[in-house]
DNA sequence: ATCGATTTGTTAGTAATACTATCATTTGTA
DNA sequence: TACAAATGATAGTATTACTAACAAATCGAT
């Protein structure tokens, strides 16, 4: 038997379904791949297209825009993440010991990377970091948000603001908490790699686990009273 | 007298300064505007050009690309809210007032809107929540951060960083709590007006107050011991 | 007030980008 | 085998992100 994930994301995403065909997959693995070579300003449709031996039009026949095909990758992964802490965290019943697999699920530290997807996730998470946030900062963010684009996401940041509540049932902000550490998660990890006077981890390595460990401080001092 | 503040800003951010010139002054405070109205993504030389009654190349004798002149304004701003920061700190002596007066600061509750400079400031805040990241979540980060284009911010988040530890001299991660606090800024201000769901903010209103109310309670509570 | 240097304006041009249209070909399916 | 749907090939448009070249205006020092 082979199991395989496949998420069917909003359908204003897209035009044609990419987890439909085999072109529609390509697409998507090798915008992934693309990406992360040479990062999300210089990607055009010309170059993906080259890249999987197709041409523009059929590009554009799935996808409107490559800020489109970007919220849709954003879309499969927080979907994709949302599904691996329901899967971690079903069977425990301590609110710490849920809330440290969250983190560690959010910085990466869990091997998730079972194959049952087409996509290097690796190369995704270092997406994620790097371009996420502009998928969201656009003057047309009401219009995307309108359409349901972002209910991933939002609804992650719900599932993790409900275990935070269990941590501290009057916590008042479970929901910017939430936010916050997927979003310190990602800038974190970034400034730690380029920019580390913006951060405390001086040894130049070991991004992740610096940033689960500043984030757990983070979490655990925010949450519990005075 | 008229006082006026002017910051000479890196060299490598522009090819003429443009706080020498009164077309160059133009450029930037209607770039502000400009970037305000329509968006980073939608905002371009020629546009800017017509707006001011010049020439694209007028404006390329200025600034090499339209993110060589958003990272000038971002580090006019990031000197300026250091500045600022100082101005009102200097004769407070209590941590926890200092870093009250930095969290309003930063959150935009004190008005430091005297008529120093030539820019909206209202205008400029929100581009540097929306267009901010931008400037640094680029492949080309480690040249740019190599030519010392993110000093003003390093600069503004070691500022932060001392006096967090006035607070609290064993906190072990004043860096980067400093940038976080600045990132969280922004981007709750900015979930608080089109994403609210990724907030504890129910009002749709009074964004400022908000973000200023759940940093307090992040600031305080992470830093103290355990 | 004049000369020379610097700055700006004008015009024009290029390569690349972000699409769209049209039609031929292939493929998958009933 | 036939038909619809998907893809490929080709071409074209408007806009963007620049650059070149030269003329006109302005500014500063004498």
């Amino acid at each position: 038997m082979e199991v395989l994930l496949k998420f069917k994301l909003n359908e204003h995403l897209y035009l044609r379904d990419p987890e439909q065909t085999a072109i529609g997959k390509a697409i998507v693995s090798n915008a992934i791949e693309l990406i992360f070579e040479i990062g999300f300003e210089q990607f055009t449709f010309k170059k993906l297209a080259s890249r999987i031996n197709s041409t523009e039009p059929t590009i554009y026949r799935y996808f409107t825009s490559k800020y489109k095909l970007l919220t849709y990758i954003l879309n499969w992964y927080w979907t994709y993440l949302e599904y691996v802490c329901k899967m971690h965290l079903v069977e425990v019943n301590d609110p710490t010991k849920k809330m440290i697999l969250i983190l560690e699920i959010i910085t990466h530290h869990i091997n998730h990377h079972t194959q049952l997807h087409d996509y290097n996730l690796d190369h995704l998470h270092l997406i994620v970091i790097s371009e996420s946030s502009k998928s969201y900062l656009v003057k047309e963010v009401d219009e995307i948000n309108n359409d349901m684009m972002f209910a991933p996401l939002k609804s992650l940041c719900l599932f993790i603001s409900e275990v935070i509540l269990k941590l501290e049932p009057h916590f008042p902000y479970p929901r910017s908490l939430a936010s916050t550490l997927l979003e310190t998660a990602h800038n974190q990890h970034f400034f730690s790699e380029h920019l580390p006077k913006l951060t405390d981890n001086a040894s130049r390595e070991n991004h992740k686990d610096y940033v689960l460990k500043y984030l757990t401080r983070l979490t655990f001092y925010t949450v519990k009273p005075a």
